[in-house]
DNA sequence: GAGTGGTCTAGACCACCCC
DNA sequence: GGGTGGTCTAGACCACTCT
């Protein structure tokens, strides 16, 4: 393709002119992120080789792979060498618990087993409302729960989706599912989990969390709340965790 | 330069044979953080161009684009188009505070100021030995400060380093100093903190702590555990925040 | 206009995986 | 051996900054 290629595919999806220079595997991106959002390829499925890619978009396999490149940074994407790209699945046993930072204090990740306490319907809340984008007053299910960590229950979950993206969600089917939520909401309901915020200070346990999670009313506990989002930014859950950072800690870098 | 090159400069620098194979952007990845470790560009300034640095090592520039590509992804260099690549610096404003994390509930991120409590001088505990990579008892440094972010006292810092590494630290010193502890530890003594490592949990404030943050003993209060480290993964630094928060909280973003 | 980083291309070859 | 991603090159042209 000769170099105006470029501007001219950049005239035809400017939005409003805006930033007046789209890269053209930008857009790429963009073609390759809908074509996931419309099933074109499924969770854990491979998706065509860079140089099939570079041919249906009419590009080089270069521009191709800067695309693909950035995907499989955000974990979107999934690379292997002489095999293929792959698209990113909360089912697969590494990535089961890909958003859970809290590690034993010896460095190990522990999977958690789950109990769920349980499911209520009711209305969003003026804060739920905001956090997951909907009016309030949209039906959302509650879900309850505590995690399990080596035999300790550590992190009291409240989890709260929107009923609509989750229909005839029952605490059976949660219970009857294995492995982590994400990767439940993926097989079930097609929702993948994309990236998420997390929001961490220090509460007091009270009376509930107290009682679940086997520690005195008023001890120290990690609030975490959560922000997880599917594609195109949307927020879809919103999660408050309670940790009982006995033996455990939440883990970050910064770079 | 033809395609045999890569293989020969390969066998150059390849230590004792284990990866068997090693990119070249990876090898001048690495003349180029020796550079700097070095001293040859300095904080704040800016590298030779692309081309330069391409005839220097006798690759291409695409390759040498590589290497400064992941420099600037780990926030060792800075791009900017039309000006040059930057030797990433603590002092400049906008990364003063690189690596904290806490913010305003409203999302602002407030550049809080410091009041030193003191400077003690002493010995390694074998923990502290263990995290900076000493003998035990070798001398270090430990200073506690508090952060005030808009008038209230938030943060209670205990810091430990080697005394070494910083020679003839004192509070004065220190308190002269206006901005980031990291943006002195640059300037003073030539230190450049790359990346951290945090394990965050929920404590309940002791006397002390009650007593700086004007909070009540038992308050739980968020406790950050950080590892700074410099060029060469080497630990400098170890520190222990005790955060109160009222009002902000600790920002984690997943993918 | 000169210099810098940023994009895009085309083609060669390497490393890895599986048939 | 054939396919896939990974590396490297050489060259053209674009966008941005400063003078």
């Amino acid at each position: 393709m000769d170099s105006t290629a470029q501007t001219t595919l950049n005239a035809l999806n400017a939005p409003t002119q805006a930033p007046s220079f789209r890269p053209l595997y930008d857009q790429i991106k963009i073609l390759l992120t809908q074509s996931l959002i419309a099933g074109e390829w499924k969770p854990g499925e491979s998706i065509p080789s860079e140089t099939d890619l570079a041919a249906r978009f009419g590009v080089s396999q270069g521009t191709v792979r800067k695309a693909i490149d950035q995907l499989a940074a955000e974990n979107i994407l999934i690379r292997r060498q002489g095999k293929g790209t792959f698209v990113a699945t909360h089912t697969a046993p590494q990535h089961q618990y890909r958003f859970l930072r809290i590690f034993a204090n010896n460095g190990e990740k522990h999977h958690p087993t789950t109990r769920f306490i349980d499911l209520k319907k009711g209305k969003a809340s003026a804060v739920a409302a905001r956090l997951l984008d909907v009016k309030i007053g949209t039906p959302v299910i509650t879900l309850r729960r505590v995690l399990v960590f080596a035999g300790r229950p550590l992190i009291l979950d409240e989890v709260v989706v929107s009923a609509a993206r989750f229909p005839s969600l029952t605490l059976e089917l949660a219970e009857a599912s294995r492995g982590s939520l994400y990767s439940f909401f993926e097989t079930h309901y097609g929702v993948r989990m994309i990236r998420a915020e997390e929001r961490l200070s220090a509460v007091s346990a009270d009376v509930f969390a107290a009682e679940q999670l086997g520690v005195r009313e008023g001890a120290p506990l990690l609030a975490i709340d959560r922000i997880a989002f599917t594609y195109g930014d949307k927020p879809v859950e919103w999660r408050r965790g309670l940790v009982h950072t006995d033996g455990y800690a939440y883990f970050n870098e910064l770079a």
